[in-house]
DNA sequence: GCCAACGTTGGC
DNA sequence: GCCAACGTTGGC
């Protein structure tokens, strides 16, 4: 297992400053036979710590969410489709599971499934999603989404992505609803 | 199951 | 510090 680059401490982009209370959107994929969506709701409020992830960016990335942040939950492998939506609810924190104290996690619960699967073909077939990072950062596990992106996700999904949009005041909560 | 993409490792 | 070998991810 890979052992912590010395000068690490503070990798490039893990802390983006930002507005107390600013959103930001990420994606995260998870192989349906081995953690599902399903499995995430299933935890409800609880949560789940999000292990397992071994690769620098996708660490870095986790190190930049923050409470509230939501992000699309991604069958990978199986299905192939963006199917949830899920929000941080705990900062990043070493992975249980990795003895070498390099890995780390944030905790996520689910906040609603998608009216309508997002799949991987659906978002290459929409020029305005090419530069996803899903398309082109094929193997990032946890990866940043744009606000145009998330929003026109959510659209393809049919779901008011207005009405779960604002963790905005400060030690706010995030309206969870789904448009149904 | 195959294989392309790409991140990581380790020899030099 | 370069870069070839290797391992893994994940689409197809």
């Amino acid at each position: 297992m890979a052992k912590t680059p010395k000068a690490t401490p503070v990798p490039a982009g893990a802390t983006p400053s930002r507005a107390l209370g600013e959103a930001m959107y990420w994606l995260l994929k998870s192989e349906p036979d081995v953690f599902s969506w399903e499995m995430q709701v299933a935890r409800g409020a609880k949560g789940e710590p999000w292990t397992g992830v071994r690769n620098y960016q996708a660490r870095n990335f986790m190190r930049a969410m923050r409470i509230g942040d939501l992000g699309f939950f991604y069958h990978s492998n199986i299905g192939k489709e963006v199917v949830g939506i899920v929000r941080v609810i705990a900062l990043a924190h070493p992975d249980a599971d990795d003895t070498t104290g390099t890995w780390q996690c944030v905790d996520v619960e689910a906040v609603c499934a998608l009216p309508k699967p997002v799949g991987l073909a659906d978002v290459k077939g929409n020029p305005s999603l090419a530069k996803m990072a899903l398309v082109t950062s094929m193997r990032l596990s946890v990866q940043p989404v744009t606000p145009a992106e998330w929003a026109e996700v959510c659209r393809m999904a049919g779901l008011d992505a207005a009405a779960l949009t604002p963790p905005i005041a400060a030690g706010s909560k995030p309206r969870a609803k789904a448009k149904s």
